[in-house]
DNA sequence: TTGAAAGCGCTAACAC
DNA sequence: GTGTTAGCGCTTTCAA
């Protein structure tokens, strides 16, 4: 503990009061007083007291996020930790803390009411928007401001959301396999019930009918994205009786899983198979050029946490703000993962 | 906002001390009244008020995390996510609120000193700690309950930690290799200056030495643990006149990246060369017994968290306990990447 | 331009 | 067992 607007006054001679509006900049005061404040402030390490102030006026200047984790595809997704990057320093520059809750699935909602309760957060963040989610609707009845990453469909109520494009993405990305002749093209999905899931199967279909292409539900896998599943997955792709010649992976966690099937039977990605990938650029395993191996629709995770925290900021720091939202679009890099020997 | 203490003592014609004292356990309330009270509090969604608790009592009932960004050797991790699970699982099961501090590396003492001078939190957990590292004599100072996740060789002062056996385990990985035969063994660590990698290293040369195994330098590589990096890595050590037949990488993700140097030029992996790699159970890439292309020592980092956590709660409510530390071992987990073809 | 006083929602002596 | 009072550290009317 530091010290004390009050001692802070009581050793410059002044009041609390005047003392604290010399520190939040309020106009009223002499310009010379408030720079013997500051400079005293300073010399003394002052901090106000966080509980304190937010006591006094009603805010906590702090955003909450809650992740839950039962179900293990939630922060389990490695973009978790880029776009709670990207998000904190965005809260930290702003000078505002950022709330994690951490909590079993079956007490997420629970943990949105309390958090609201108990007044410990400004606002909140929803990650891992399902179809028809019911936090929307909840965390609108709560009433406080909140930022959805990703988006639900299904929900009628407006909310305010950013997305990176994903119907779009796997369009181009399934056209792109399309313009290089292949026409078995998996889709390897991450879990069905995701929003996210949902709109790139939509993307993906669309480039097929648009090339009259039927879709096959055999080439259309669902999974957790994790490596064995991809690996998985791949292995199952290969034992049709006819096998894609490329595969549409929705993460590179996947992709690489999808890799190892083919490497154990001989074939070669990227010369045998085509594997694509989307995945955003996380910083600890980057795709794009720096990973040729393969091509990749890519946006920055971390990014969008920078921006979705700002917007979120935004709501809070002014209520009567609409619902907002932002669309990210993907960069589509190639690499050399085409499958130009099956073609 | 919800109803407010005072509120409800009105509503059941009690002065808050009593609501307060039926609500926090206090002995001499009247058995009926408590029940009314806890019945009243529930039937109107009452949570107390956080930050008035909290000035009123002194304590935050929250912990902070400090994850600096910049150097992007920090966050980027991903063992990263599954500590936050594990710390945040246990934190949440305690009625402690997580607080996640995300700043520029510049920034990271002055956020520390922030973190204490603002009250904002009671205790602190310090991430990936450096030889010698600043952190430890500065939280010491500001005087709250701090635990780290690894340890700081350099460091005189006494402090709290939880670590795993890195050394042991290098150790033990390397033995393996030797008795399999292996005698060129490459090391592709973590970044020196990090402590885990100094205590990797050790555990390497270790079981060298007593093999009577000059070590190369040529052979030992120390990169960031990324994918691009472990890649880069692989394909000099392959350049070698006289190449390693097996390597031992810091992390599974810098594996991957050995195993694409191996492929590329026709190398199979746990066929040709050997790939061990150590690595934390990741939920969503697990290694062990499930991925059987790696042989691995494995820690569970969401225990870690929790574990760490519990510690660090455990200091938080007991003051006067002296620096408490534990050590986790590894578990040996034997897949089929054990480079037979070339012993 | 500054200060006094009240109050944010809760807890903790100290009465009764 | 229950209530009264003061106070945690700050902001914010209202007066001066």
């Amino acid at each position: 503990m530091g010290v004390t607007l009050k001692e802070l006054a009581a050793s410059l001679g002044l009041s609390p009061t005047t003392v604290s509006r010399a520190l939040n900049g309020y106009p009223e005061v002499n310009i010379k007083t408030r720079q013997r404040v500051a400079d005293a402030a300073r010399a003394a390490n002052y901090h106000p007291n966080t509980r304190a102030k937010s006591l006094a006026t009603g805010q906590s200047r702090a955003v909450g996020h809650v992740i839950p984790i039962s179900t293990s595809h939630e922060i389990v997704n490695p973009i978790f930790a880029d776009f709670i990057a990207g998000a904190g320093e965005a809260y930290s520059r702003a000078g505002y803390d950022m709330v994690l809750s951490v909590v079993p699935d079956a007490e997420e909602e629970a943990a949105y009411r309390n958090l609201v309760a108990r007044g410990t957060v400004d606002g909140l963040m929803v990650h891992g928007p399902r179809l028809h989610d019911d936090r929307i609707g909840l965390l609108h009845d709560l009433g406080l401001p909140f930022m959805v990453h990703g988006r639900s469909s299904g929900v009628n109520t407006p909310y305010s959301w950013l997305d990176i494009n994903n119907r779009r993405s796997f369009r181009r990305a399934t056209e792109f396999l399309l313009d290089l002749g292949h026409t078995r093209i998996a889709l390897v999905n991450g879990l069905e019930g995701m929003d996210f899931a949902m709109r790139r199967r939509t993307g993906y279909l669309d480039a097929l009918e648009a090339a009259g292409i039927a879709p096959d539900r055999a080439l259309m896998r669902t999974a957790e994205m994790t490596e064995p599943y991809g690996h998985q997955a791949g292995r199952e792709l290969l034992r049709l009786p006819d096998p894609p010649t490329a595969m549409l992976a929705s993460s590179m966690i996947v992709a690489y899983g999808l890799r190892r099937a083919l490497t154990e039977v001989g074939l070669q990605p990227g010369r045998d198979v085509s594997v694509i990938t989307h995945d955003d650029d996380l910083s600890y395993m980057p795709n794009g050029l720096d990973v040729p191996q393969f091509t990749a629709t890519c946006s920055s995770v971390r990014d969008a946490g920078r921006k979705a925290a700002e917007m979120l900021l935004a709501l809070v720091n002014d209520p009567d703000l609409g619902p907002i939202n932002h669309l990210m679009e993907t960069r589509l890099v190639l690499g050399d993962s085409t499958g130009r020997n099956r073609l």
